[in-house]
DNA sequence: ATGGTAGAGCATCTA
């Protein structure tokens, strides 16, 4: 029964210790990162097949970086937005395949501000993903795209819905280009799993306790097609892995596929 | 009290 994972590491230069762990302990045999902050050269792709991985990275160095790693080899991996237009100024996507799975790791900028260039370059790169997917693949393909969305698809996604009013990750705009996502076909695995789940996070704040007080959103989505939803066997957000020493501000999401 | 923490990197920018 294939693994799944995505986590948003918050550095992996910094997590590389707990990382290692948990690839030990969750063994997984698919995993997307996000917010590696490494440049390609720095990517510790050796320590990773110690551990049994193949793995590809695009990254930049200061910021942003996506990795996909696999247990039974990568094939057709590339970086970037596929759509034949200009390139991504940032490093936020790539796509790979791998069990018969195209997997797309995605880092979807965060917006900053509402109305702000750096919000309205969000929303046009949550349109763009879904020409990416064009490119990548076709009707009846098993695919997932997974990774930090920076979008809480509802208001149960969010601690308080009222304290993010006006700001970004709950907008109707960024919302509308999430549903758009799901209406080409694709199934945010979570909530199929638990359609009546309320205040299950992936996200808190460093500040002011966030974490421990439970004020947090669930942002870090796995996206399947319908071959890969018709799979799903089962999925958690792995809150052990925000807890303790140094934790990234992301939790992982874990889900086991049928064969 | 418009706060707070973490990471990259050394002044702020990003989240």
């Amino acid at each position: 029964m294939p693994r799944f994972a995505t986590w948003n590491v918050n550095s992996l230069k910094v997590r590389q210790e707990r990382v290692e762990q948990w690839l030990t302990d969750i063994q997984p045999d698919i995993v997307c990162f996000q917010e590696t902050k490494l440049a390609d050269a720095a990517f510790p792709q050796l320590a990773f097949e110690s551990l049994g991985f193949s793995s590809a990275h695009h990254g930049e160095g200061r910021w942003n970086g996506v990795a996909i790693l696999a247990r039974n080899g990568l094939a057709d991996v590339s970086v970037g937005f596929a759509d034949g237009v200009e390139p991504d100024s940032e490093a936020r996507v790539m796509t790979a395949r791998c069990d018969g799975i195209t997997i797309v790791s995605v880092y979807v900028p965060n917006g900053r501000v509402v109305g702000s260039d750096h919000y309205e370059y969000k929303l046009s790169w949550l349109d763009r993903l879904g020409s990416h997917l064009d490119a990548v693949t076709a009707p009846g393909d098993a695919v997932i795209v997974a990774g930090d969305f920076n979008v809480a698809p509802a208001d149960v996604d969010v601690y308080d819905p009222a304290a993010f009013e006006g700001e970004t990750h709950v907008t109707k705009p960024e919302r509308e280009r999430l549903g758009a996502l799901l209406d080409r076909g694709l199934t945010d695995v979570f909530r199929q799993q638990y359609p009546g789940a309320e205040r299950v996070f992936s996200w808190w704040d460093y500040r002011r306790g966030d974490f421990h007080e439970g004020r947090g959103m669930r942002i870090d989505l796995v996206l399947g097609s319908q071959p890969i939803a018709d799979r799903v066997e089962w999925c958690i957000i792995d809150r052990n892995a925000r807890k303790g020493k140094m934790p990234s501000d992301h939790a992982p999401v874990i889900v086991d596929l049928a064969d």
